[in-house]
DNA sequence: GTCTATACAATGATAGAC
DNA sequence: GTCTATCATTGTATAGAC
């Protein structure tokens, strides 16, 4: 029979996203159906057009909205790296720590991002790419500069980039809010290990 | 005892398997179909179970045979360590170089190693975990013993060992053979950030 | 051992009733 | 705006011919 009648577009439109995003999260795009994520949110397959023209805008539209989040919050945080001195050392240990927090407190969005890329049209993807690379370059930036002023030792400043942000980006793999390391103590840990790895080394003895 | 014109079984079977490791790398495990490793390997999808009883099957026998050789493979390396001194930091620096090197001539097997875990099921997926365990465990005794004999400054062994395996894998995704550096450089290149990441502080000014 | 043929459920997506 | 009903297609897997 009829079920309910109102009209709540302006509702069941997130409750939409929040559940694909949950969905794909969980268990893949690919292996995710329309109908799975009609359930979810209580209504038919078919209503799920209203509110998507299909299923791959559906996550390309989940993706985008997530790097725009990564890279305004990221942006947000600039001024509080210039609060503390704005130096090479103060930024990326500011990125070490953003990038876990940030990354932790939407682990369901960052897994589709580094997931999923391959089930979006090449549109989307470039679109994607480039908001990736742009976020990419703020810490390169801050690699260049600590290289010039000779706080940091690093031969390929491209490839620690990358390197630095696999090793922050692990955390998801692992991390539990209720297991026995805090939020701030992950955060503390990762933040020395990326900031020694690229130190550059002070008169000592090295290593044979 | 007729003979048959197309016995293949000795052939067609790897080749079901390399095709299901190519596509399944390529485009995901929920996302590839039958259909398409048939008509990979060049056979109707029917003749795809005279191989193996099912998808799944398929997909949790690539993984444990993938996570048996980098297992053995490590066993192996084991002597050459041996020979440059058996401390932790040789030790250290010969799994930087052997991950790296291992894991980009199978860049296939280790992407679905790490993607498609959730699409076994419990028991497959208990097995697999149990072997990376192992295979983790290995550098996470590295770091104990480096730690233990005050070369290495590492406040978590086992969060570390997470860590520096996330930053490893990472080249999976950016290395291209044909790229503009060598094997050897990109392997040293991670063996000094790992290195010096987890390396105890000569005595020396620390960063404010 | 490999094929064709097929069973039969599930998929993404659309049309039209209310 | 949501529903039911439906479309063409594709999914995994099996049966039986050769």
């Amino acid at each position: 029979m009829a079920r309910k009648q109102g009209s709540h577009s302006d509702i069941t439109g997130p409750r939409v996203r929040a559940a694909a995003l949950k969905l794909f999260a969980a268990h893949g795009f690919a292996a995710v159906s329309m109908r799975q994520i009609a359930a979810e949110v209580g209504v038919q397959a078919g209503a799920l057009y209203l509110y998507t023209p299909d299923k791959q805008t559906l996550l390309s539209d989940l993706l985008e909205t997530h790097m725009g989040e990564v890279l305004s919050a990221w942006q947000a945080e600039l001024p509080r790296i210039e609060a503390r001195g704005g130096g090479p050392e103060a930024g990326l240990d500011a990125f070490a720590r953003f990038h876990i927090r940030f990354h932790l407190a939407r682990p369901q969005a960052v897994f589709i991002s580094y997931m999923e890329l391959r089930n979006l049209t090449p549109e989307n993807f470039a679109k994607l790419e480039a908001m990736r690379k742009q976020y990419e370059d703020g810490l390169e930036q801050i690699l260049i500069e600590g290289k010039a002023r000779g706080l940091f030792d690093v031969s390929d400043t491209k490839l620690t980039t990358l390197a630095l942000i696999s090793m922050l980006n692990g955390v998801l793999t692992w991390y539990k809010p209720e297991g026995r390391l805090s939020l701030d103590r992950v955060e503390s840990i990762y933040a020395d290990m990326v900031s020694k790895s690229v130190r550059a080394q002070e008169r000592s003895a090295q290593i044979a």
